[in-house]
DNA sequence: TCTGGGGTCCTAGGACCC
DNA sequence: TCTGGGGTCCTAGGACCC
């Protein structure tokens, strides 16, 4: 039946012709472009010297050189590169320069998918017409993307996805590669382990531990013997992925989704009053948040890292969806006090809402009335008056007060 | 070196239902 | 009186990505 269909279709067959497009050491990069004086310069994206808990945000090539690198905590890269430029960054702007990218991009392709504020991949397949072939796209959007934003991308080109988004991790920054059809396996062959896509530092223990060595060596094994050994999902997905197999696929449906805030203290919380303080300031965020997507959700979860790193986290669903902050506190504050070693410093805690859904799908009405369903009315007004002027803090008391 | 914040997906187990 | 199988929902933890 599935072949019937098929045959009943006639697809004209164009090569697909995939790029994948990253911006280089973006957050850096839009700083020396903003700042002159910064270029040709180390800058470092994260924080400032000092800041206890901070982490590299982005490094530009010039801090690179000295070893600093995103994710490194940022007393390291201080002691690495202790002139470098510092800045907390100033990621609305980022988001702007961003989107002025994205913009250039999508004249090239109707169907432009962005995976990040820095990423973006291009569907070029049967665009050539249009034009012109798709390796001449790929050097028109860099100059375009240099000259209208001052910025530089680097690309790959690819039958596939997965492997344009790997290729443009080839030459970086300013790169632009090309992995013909055909040529596919051998790239993936060529390419360490550790450059694989989806394959983390434990799953790269893993399979070093395994006596794996380079992709050729997972290549070797069958699908089910790399099943067996790392999973199910991770065995196929490594099977697929060193043959350049990779299905990443564009559009698909929108999955469930979630909204959370996080915070890590520069000195560990040990104190109840001072913890819920803080869960309050991670729930109104996240209902601002929940309130702008227009969404609502049944699932609450709180996250707790201990001053040993070690994580728990708890979540309840409610067969009702979160009214209001109060409500949620409440929630939060049941889920605290299961979880709770008292006497640990706490350094972080998250909070999030999980399986949101959009408003407009229907909700039993007997849910809705528990008397709740006022104080969201009015948190709902305070929302939008802070929407119309983000600068307005309503909510500054320690619990978000709502006269019922 | 001492480890951010925002997410997604996977696993494995338990409860519950038919 | 020694216990099936499938489906769905939920929970906690972990891996991974930018």
């Amino acid at each position: 039946m599935a072949e019937e269909t098929k045959a009943d279709i006639p697809k004209p067959i164009f090569p697909k012709v995939y790029l994948h497009v990253d911006l280089d050491a973006f957050f850096a990069s839009v700083e020396q472009l903003d700042n002159p004086e910064y270029r040709g310069k180390p800058v470092i994206v994260g924080g400032l010297p000092g800041d206890r808990r901070a982490v590299v945000s982005t490094a530009s090539y010039e801090a690179r050189k000295f070893g600093v690198h995103s994710a490194m905590p940022l007393v390291t890269a201080v002691k690495l590169c202790p002139n470098a430029i510092y800045v907390r960054g100033r990621y609305q702007r980022y988001e702007e320069k961003s989107q002025e990218v994205m913009g250039i991009l999508a004249q090239y392709s109707p169907s432009l998918i962005q995976i990040s504020v820095d990423e973006a991949f291009i569907d070029l397949t049967g665009t050539e017409r249009l034009f012109g072939p798709a390796e001449n796209v790929a050097k028109k959007i860099k100059a375009e993307v240099k000259e209208k934003t001052g910025l530089t991308v680097s690309v790959g080109m690819s039958s596939s996805m997965y492997i344009a988004k790997i290729a443009s991790g080839f030459k970086k920054p300013d790169g632009l590669t090309i992995v013909r059809a055909g040529d596919e396996e051998r790239f993936m062959l060529e390419l360490p382990m550790s450059k694989i896509w989806g394959v983390g530092e434990k799953t790269q223990e893993r399979l070093k531990a395994a006596g794996f060595r380079t992709t050729r060596d997972i290549y070797e094994k069958s699908e089910k013997l790399l099943m067996t050994m790392f999973g199910n999902s991770m065995g196929t997905f490594l099977y697929e992925a060193v043959r350049g197999n990779n299905s990443m696929t564009f559009g698909g449906e929108p999955k469930s989704h979630s909204i959370s805030s996080e915070k890590t203290f520069e000195y560990d919380l040990t104190e109840r009053y001072t913890i819920d303080t803080e869960i309050m300031v991670l729930i109104t965020d996240v209902l601002y948040r929940m309130h702008k997507e227009n969404v609502r959700s049944r699932t609450v979860a709180l996250k707790i890292r201990y001053d040993d790193f070690t994580t728990v986290s708890v979540q309840s669903t409610s067969s009702r969806p979160v009214m209001n902050a109060d409500d949620m506190f409440q929630r939060c504050q049941a889920l605290f006090t299961k979880k709770w070693e008292v006497g640990k410093g706490v350094r972080l805690l998250g909070v999030s809402c999980d399986n949101v859904e959009d408003k407009s799908v229907p909700v039993q009405q007997e849910l809705f009335d528990f008397g709740d369903s006022k104080r969201a009315k009015v948190e709902e007004a305070i929302y939008k008056m802070e929407d119309k002027n983000p600068k307005l803090k309503i909510v500054k008391g320690r619990v978000l007060r709502v006269e019922s």
